[in-house]
DNA sequence: TGCACATGTAATCATTCGATAACTTCTTAG
DNA sequence: CTAAGAAGTTATCGAATGATTACATGTGCA
């Protein structure tokens, strides 16, 4: 079993680094997801990614610049997601085109589905005493928001409303609250009712994935 | 000047335990709200309530129990002040009586200045992940949501609309989105006018205190 | 072929942090 | 006045963690 194990471990590594740099970005995603910024390990990242713990740390210098990294990518990903929904005019079944503020509200709700990236974010949002991560955070909302402005064309009042039902769901899904959906708790049941319209078999799939543990 | 700094150290010592344990809370609010549950320390705690780490942890337990009872204060502080503009049905200048839904938004308005309090809940809300905060931390939200359906009488919808316009006003304070109000930037001079209207003067003055250091 | 570089790992270090133990000092009831 | 308990500290420990160093191994190219 042994020889087996480590036969199978000799053919998984030697990958080039830019893949595994993009494994480890990804196991960070999710851990830094689960646990915050300071929670998470970068052993744990390692793990999880499948690596050994000083080889995370070689590869980004620090597990501030490897945080920071992942919160760039999340709200990359977030924005071209925005953008593709955005210039996604191909009409629906019904032969109309969506309004621009319901295609990426769509889109942000198809997100659910990657805890780890929305809570990196959330996570950073929180973090604004730190003279580092709390600037990048700043700087990454205002992106966003500015995209919602100037390329979607949203009024101030849309952008508001947009945000707040944005960071009212990532509050939903940090608190786990679809754990207690699934237990039967008729008050969670009526809250997410409340705050993920169309969207609750979203978050419940995203519960059902699975975590990356220890 | 070391006998007149012992002196004032020993006025200020030998408090009751029970208004020391207020002081001690009031200051781990401010520091679980500035740091998080994980990167604050007993010592960071300690230091901001004048006494010494061990003290701290025996007079709690664990920074766990710390934290949850932080928690549970914040949430009943909230609670209390919402249940205060409910119940406060004096007209005002002009002779009518706010609706409920304004008295309880002013409320939480009000709170703003109390950074620690909104921000300790934060960290506690997307901390769902851990098994016994993540627990407590539902179980305050629905809290909160129940006051709002049953004792306020908000429907679903406003409920849903209170609560996210409040998550994102409690991320404006945790990203400290003030910051760059201050500092001229324009885009957050624009995202803060859409998020907080009315409210602004009340996250300023929040962002003008000291908060603890080091 | 063989060497130079890229891809990793094992071992270990210094710090930090929560927790515990043992001790000191003040206060107060009898 | 004095013992007993309350209030609080100093010293210290063990575990966890980010980071560093040195080493091993596979791989492509002249």
């Amino acid at each position: 079993m042994s020889s087996v194990t480590t036969t199978l471990h000799d053919t998984a590594t030697r990958m080039r680094a830019e893949d595994r740099r993009e494994l480890i970005l990804e196991a960070a995603t999710a851990v830094f997801g689960e646990r915050g910024y300071v929670g998470a390990t970068t052993d744990a990242v390692a793990r999880a990614a499948g690596v050994s713990q000083p080889y995370v740390v070689r590869m980004f210098g620090t597990k501030e610049a490897l945080f920071l990294e992942v919160l760039h990518r999340a709200i990359a990903r977030l924005m071209g997601t925005f953008r593709a929904a955005l210039a996604d005019t191909t009409p629906g079944p019904d032969g109309t085109v969506e309004h621009p503020a319901a295609r990426i509200g769509r889109a942000y709700a198809d997100m659910l589905s990657n805890r780890g990236l929305l809570l990196s974010m959330m996570h950073a949002f929180v973090l604004g005493a730190d003279p580092v991560i709390g600037k990048a955070a700043r700087t990454c909302f205002l992106d966003v928001y500015r995209f919602l402005r100037v390329e979607a064309g949203f009024s101030k009042e849309e952008a508001d409303v947009f945000l707040a039902h944005g960071m009212m769901m990532n509050t939903m899904v940090g608190l786990r609250m679809a754990d207690e959906y699934e237990d039967g708790n008729p008050c969670a049941i009526d809250l997410l009712e409340a705050a993920m319209p169309h969207k609750l078999d979203l978050l419940l799939n995203a519960n059902a994935e699975s975590a990356p543990t220890s």
